[in-house]
DNA sequence: ATGAAAGCGCTAACAA
DNA sequence: TTGTTAGCGCTTTCAT
């Protein structure tokens, strides 16, 4: 039918035409079944997106960048958590392909066998996110976990600190976390600094976990001088503990975090965090599915976003980002 | 064919045949293609999710019990958010519509006509989330917003609060918060309380616009003694602000959130606010959903989860769930 | 318990 | 510029 065409290539029917049945359809309430044409022409205007969770609000300015640009280009979303668990993620792509997508989004670049053959096999745009491999199934779009590993152990070692941990939870599943760590442990090495201080849960990441991982740890050593944690909440939870037990910040112990969430800037001590760019990675992850659904060339299948450290009072640094904007 | 058979009425098969084109499946990494049994059985099984932003993480949890029930009962979880626009949230459902979803759910209970004539005819289960109606498009799972402002006020005045101020951000296209502000408006007027003091902003919520309330609240109004702020980072913002400015909460200025968040519980004095139950609105309405779509019976179309007050130091009250956890 | 026929509502490719 | 034909990969319904 010429309605079909009226639809999804305007210019092909005459002005007269469309006008006519646009408003015939606009009287009729009717819409495209999508589902009908995704069957014709071969695949659902939907994009699967794998996330590890939504328990933490990490990952929703990423997801807040990718509805910033699909559904007003005509994709819809399926959101799918993963739980952090490999097979998880094997079953849910399995499964999302079967919607035919036009292409695929997926948290970090650790995954199985299956999940790899499974997506190369079909061949549709995929994107790996938040982290940076050498070896993407197809896109890659993110930052090194492991730089910021190594950039935040650089950085206690550079302020002279001398018993340097690390806090954090899911550190066995959550391959950023592993990453992290790694390229932390390698710095502290290089500087013949203990590297073992690792304090460990498998909770779910929350303030309050965070003042349970600072005490713990201090419990275990009670000499630590510098703590970089998984995220802010930890951070935060670390501060407002040392604020309770007349810990001084940064004099007795220096404080890191991670993502640099609000908070970071808003708590006293301000906190140092590195800013990760992640409304941006779900903006970028976005425009190149649709370049590549355009059949644009791509330049790069790998893109660094980097990240920032930003100190603040809880290294010693200044305040920063503090204060009140004006009222609208 | 059989093979449709052996994967969705799996007794209806030899377990023989059945097992022998199961595994056959799996060698080939068989999936269905849900778009074209979607096609061929009259709607695809996708929910769609109209929810006002993911700026504001409280709408997290909801999706995070939706997506703990929705996904693992075969349903994709469409996510569409409508920036708390009634135009785009007509012209999202129109457009989601043509997914032939066999339910969706949207978020309040304030709709455009044609939404709701669309959804009516369409006749598909609806559940509207988040507040309350006594007249629901189809079924309805929150909480009223006007009782919280009810309570909030009931609860200041209650304590010897005189001047008696709101604070919060898009208080005008916000129907939760322009309820909020009704209740505590007439309880207020019923108390000979002066009722006008509502700080305004329309940025998007954060710490540091709390910050930015509260002062130019005090500015205008130096002797407001409470203030009940929008949402718990717009509070935490005002405790630090507070804390800056050497103002005594609660001596000097009585403050109280909404939605009960984690940092509530954790900042320094501890934050006076309404736990409202999001992960279990998320989970009943998907549950609700699940059961009509088994046709079975459901007592009541309209949930009231309720809300609770949750007393901190930041009105007077004792600390409250703060404190170490042991680490697992 | 299994198979055959028909068609879901579109779009692709082609013809007029 | 418009209409026609066929068929996307399933699930129905009905027959075997």
């Amino acid at each position: 039918m010429t309605v079909s065409r009226a639809f999804n290539k305007p210019d092909l029917v005459s002005p007269e035409l469309r006008e006519r049945i646009l408003s015939a359809a606009a009287q009729l309430n009717y819409v495209q079944n999508r589902v009908a044409s995704g069957l014709a022409s071969g695949g659902a205007p939907v994009i699967p997106v794998l996330i590890p969770t939504l328990h933490h609000s990490v990952y929703v300015p990423f997801l807040d960048g990718l509805c910033s640009v699909l559904p007003p280009a005509g994709f819809e979303i399926l959101l799918s958590p993963t739980e952090y668990l490999i097979d998880r993620e094997e079953e849910l792509v399995s499964a999302l392909l079967g919607w035919n997508p036009k292409g695929l989004i997926l948290s970090g670049t650790e995954h199985s066998r299956k999940t790899r053959t499974l997506l190369k096999r079909n061949g549709i745009p995929v994107v790996e996110v938040m982290d940076l491999t050498s070896d993407p199934i197809d896109m890659n779009v993110g930052f090194s976990h492991y730089q910021v590993g190594r950039e935040v152990a650089e950085f206690f070692a550079g302020i002279g600190r001398k018993r340097i941990a690390y806090a954090g939870t899911l550190t066995e599943i959550d391959f950023r976390s592993v990453r992290r760590i790694t390229g932390f442990q390698e710095v502290l090495k290089d500087h013949a600094l203990p590297h073992h201080l690792i304090q460990r849960s498998n909770e779910p990441s929350s303030i309050s976990l965070g003042r349970a991982l600072l005490t713990e740890l201090l419990r275990q050593h009670p000499n630590v001088d510098a703590v970089f944690f998984a995220n802010d909440d930890l951070a935060a939870g670390a501060i407002f503990e040392c604020a309770k037990r007349g810990i001084k910040i940064p004099d007795d112990i220096a404080i890191a975090g991670f993502n640099d969430q609000e908070i970071a800037a808003e708590i006293q001590p301000s906190l140092t965090s590195v800013s990760t760019p992640r409304l941006k990675m779900g903006r970028l992850t976005a425009e190149k599915l649709l370049r590549r659904f355009r059949g644009e060339y791509e330049p790069s299948n790998s893109e660094d976003l980097g990240f920032e450290l930003i100190e603040r009072e809880s290294t010693g640094g200044r305040a920063h980002g503090v204060g009140s904007p004006p009222v609208a």
